[in-house]
DNA sequence: GGTAGACCTGGACGC
DNA sequence: GCGTCCAGGTCTACC
């Protein structure tokens, strides 16, 4: 018999729209299912594995989630559970008001809480699985090293552990290997303190130097950490940003004109400029392939990015 | 400080 | 089916 949570979001939560709003949610041991609208994922819970079943009472903004476990829970497991639950939904951020007031156009919908890892090391990882590599490659890293070293994900402890060439010819990382230890080593070492990262005394800069000097990290990782850390002033800039410019906001020119464009369009919505430039690359991949909720993992969830529909496009053109 | 090339994988494409 | 080419961000060497 398992244990059944209930946690109370924000008023304006729509667990559907809000989990399915950062593609971390298509990516292992996440498992989006678009029939029962319900997120199922294994989490260790103080040395025991629960599979955990989060969904939504009501389909309706601030409709009670569930969470039910396949194992019983203690105490202690329950209030982990419920912490790496709100952490994942960010939960925390109770009040978006600063940013529909920076960013009208979500203010209707309530849209601005993206979608994160259990944990930041997690989020790190995942953040490097999506470097230099399709969106379908960081899908197959990220679940043959679900397969090949743990069901919940690998923990800091587990990847500290491994040979780089093991989760080089096992989990196809490739060049990344050596980078996945060493961050794994520096956390088990405690040297990436997700409280300071989070700490908003931090200066963002000083977190951007600090992630810059971590293995794998460079500019379009750290500022995509930075904003999973909820700090939204940086824009994590990338390939799909040049399509995002040229094709949906009419910029011309070579790629770093592009993005030095974009860049300056983004500026108006101050600290909250990555949710607006998110929420409005989300929306072009939605309007595509319809709300992301219905994508299933298998299918549209390997190809919604811009970079597989102008490939679709082009092969769809005589 | 700026730039070029290597790193590795998977998918598209041509034969 | 096989070989080739290309996309993708970080890192290092070099100017």
């Amino acid at each position: 018999m398992g244990s059944r949570l209930r946690i109370k979001p924000p008023e304006d939560y729509l667990f559907k729209r809000d989990v399915c709003s950062y593609g971390y949610f298509l990516l292992a041991p996440n498992r989006w299912d678009p029939e029962s609208c319900t997120l199922t994922r294994p989490l260790l819970l103080d040395h025991s594995v629960a599979v955990l079943t989060i969904g939504q009472s009501k389909d309706a903004p601030g409709a009670d989630l569930i969470v039910q476990s396949d194992i019983a829970l203690d105490r202690a497991q329950q209030r982990e559970a419920r912490c790496r639950v709100e952490r994942m939904l960010r939960l925390d951020e109770h009040d978006l008001s600063h940013f529909h007031r920076v960013d009208s156009r979500w203010k209707r919908s309530g849209r601005g809480r993206l979608f994160r890892s259990p944990t930041l090391f997690e989020d790190i990882v995942k953040t490097v699985t999506n470097c230099n590599v399709t969106w379908a490659g960081t899908m197959n890293m990220n679940a043959r090293l679900c397969e090949v070293i743990s069901p919940s994900f690998p923990s800091p402890r587990q990847l500290s552990r491994k040979r780089p060439a093991t989760l080089r010819s096992r989990c196809g990382v490739g060049y990344r290997d050596e980078r996945i230890v060493a961050l794994a080593k520096l956390a088990v070492a405690g040297e990436i303190d997700e409280d300071w990262y989070a700490d908003p005394s931090n200066s963002d800069e000083a977190v951007r130097e600090r992630l810059l000097a971590l293995p794998g990290i460079g500019p379009y990782a750290a500022a995509n950490i930075m904003q999973l850390l909820g700090r939204y002033a940086s824009l994590a800039l990338d390939t799909e940003s040049v399509r995002h410019g040229r094709d949906i906001l009419g910029f011309e020119g070579e790629s770093n004109d592009i993005m030095r464009r974009v860049t300056e369009h983004y500026e108006r919505f101050g600290d909250q400029r990555f949710r607006s430039y998110w929420l409005d690359l989300w929306s072009f991949y939605e309007d595509r392939r319809g709300p992301a909720w219905t994508w299933d993992p298998a299918t549209v969830g390997r190809t919604f990015t811009a970079a597989l529909l102008t490939q679709r496009k082009r092969l769809a053109t005589p």
